[in-house]
DNA sequence: CGCCTGTTTCGACGTCTATCTAAACACTGA
DNA sequence: TCAGTGTTTAGATAGACGTCGAAACAGGCG
């Protein structure tokens, strides 16, 4: 067992940097919280229905069964993760309700990727 | 039934998005591969070994298995799982083995969130 | 060559996830 | 109020995933 690595600073990043050791760098709940915002969009359909939503600024939601090709249990279901994820948000208008992407929640995952 | 959405040309990007269809917006090949780059992601084990390649232009794989609390076994099929995804990249100096990140892969994931 | 250490693979187990059908709920409109 | 449509939840099932311990493989070193 030995360590040999190379601190980069000017690669280091806000989100997934906590500090200079080489070996740990996010703590438990920031990974955690991280994985979770990645499992949110770790499905085919959530991919699909993400992308339905930055083409269009909204969406009904009574589209989006047919657009990701699934029962409207299973479309919900994913409807609920991205959801709870925060990564998109609805609301209800009368008969239909109609969803939109959260930028700033998107932006946050986007920027966990960063290379400095 | 009733199709209700708007279109937003600004917001259109060349990942995730195909054309104009406001229902079906990326075809299931690329909603499959852009779920698997994000299912590489999707665990906290896995995004602890990111950001520590991202602290350190590269680590060696003896480090990583302290470094996220998992045993050797556990720990070199989370770095066969990033590997596979084409996020990470190693190769064998003498004993060890050195990992780092591929930018450009991981670039691809952050512009498939680019909000334009 | 044989030993040692680092790495990968294997088999197994428990948990989580995606999916469906069917039932329950929510809201509108007559 | 009732009927109809859109949405969510419940139950069930099949498959994928994370984890471990142990066995197998690979490359240095005496």
């Amino acid at each position: 067992m030995e360590t040999t690595t190379t601190i980069s600073p000017a690669r280091q990043l806000p989100v997934l940097m906590t500090c200079c050791t080489p070996t740990s760098a996010v703590d438990d709940e920031a990974a955690e919280s991280l994985a979770g915002m990645f499992k949110a969009l770790a499905d085919p359909a959530r991919v699909k229905i993400l992308s339905m939503l930055l083409n269009a600024d909204e969406i009904c939601a009574c589209d989006v069964s047919a657009g990701i090709g699934k029962t409207a249990g299973t479309t919900s279901h994913h409807l609920k993760l991205l959801r709870e994820a925060g990564l998109i948000a609805g609301d209800r208008r009368g008969t239909w309700i109609y969803y939109r992407v959260v930028p700033e929640r998107l932006a946050a995952v986007r920027d966990a990727l960063a290379l400095g």
